[in-house]
DNA sequence: GGTGAAACTTCTAATAA
DNA sequence: TTATTAGAAGTTTCACC
């Protein structure tokens, strides 16, 4: 994967953008000084260099009912049964991310769910799947998100 | 945590902005047969009661260069240092997402690297924090998202 | 590359239903 | 609660630096 090269500009513009995708273009032009019509230019740019894959709303899961987070680790009788595995858990509406790993699991898996009972039924939605040998669960009793932010600052500082 | 009680019109809203948050209420409005200004005053209301927390910009980190994911589990000397070890852990940019959890960790992060030699770095920082007894990482090999409108259609049905 | 202005689109709040 | 409306604000394009 080739490595995209930003300037000082591209990194503001990302940096106003990046925990409030509604700011507009003219605010933005305004606090760089430059016009609202190169923000535009270079948000598109972005766009289509692929750096800038989308945008997507942050929601409250928890006020919505769905406060129950859990990691599952998923072993398997063969390997080779890894893309098939993955498939199906992609499948579960309540499975958020799943990797494939190196060391003790094949698959890894984030999912969220309503609460002890619903997580049961969605480990076991897992465990039901062909090539599932057994799972591992670890419950999450808080999760911290880091600021994207600082994140952004100390990849523009490599670059 | 109140379960909050969407309606049809607000799922469908969420719906629409839940993969790109710059759709114009216009469109939105066009789709669901409704005014512009009741879209307005719906999102509002989602914003006002905390279900919509905010938007973020999805970036490619592999084209930054940051290719590299993984999870680390940490072990604890004493339980009680949990709290000083995760906010220890979460003054590292590179640390995205950090757990307390049940089960053989204390606490559990995701980190993202630029490569195997600076993800030896982050974790080694964590080593360094004062209460850590030892870590266990595990590599992402593919990290695969679900797509967040699956988890919302589900949530709606359990309405 | 960037600008600034024009043309167009969208937002937002007040009013009315 | 929702719709309408109109002025304010934002976006996008383009001729010209």
């Amino acid at each position: 994967m080739a490595k995209f090269k930003l300037d000082d500009v591209d990194h503001q513009i990302l940096d106003m953008l990046i925990d409030n995708t509604r700011v507009p273009f003219t605010d933005i032009a305004k606090k760089l000084v430059i016009s609202a019509g190169t923000v535009h230019v270079r948000v598109k740019k972005m766009e289509e260099a692929g750096i800038i894959k989308g945008s997507s709303l942050t929601l409250d899961y928890k006020k919505l009912g769905y406060s129950f987070i859990a990691y599952v680790g998923v072993f398997l009788q063969k390997t080779s049964q890894t893309k098939f595995v993955l498939e199906r858990i992609n499948e579960i509406p309540y499975v958020t991310v799943a990797h494939i790993t190196t060391g003790k699991f094949n698959v890894f898996c984030k999912i969220r769910a309503r609460n002890t009972e619903h997580a049961k039924e969605v480990i076991f939605m897992i465990d039901d799947i062909e090539g599932v040998y057994r799972t591992e669960t670890m419950i999450s009793l808080e999760e911290s998100i880091n600021d994207k932010k600082r994140l952004m600052h100390s990849i523009f500082k490599h670059m």
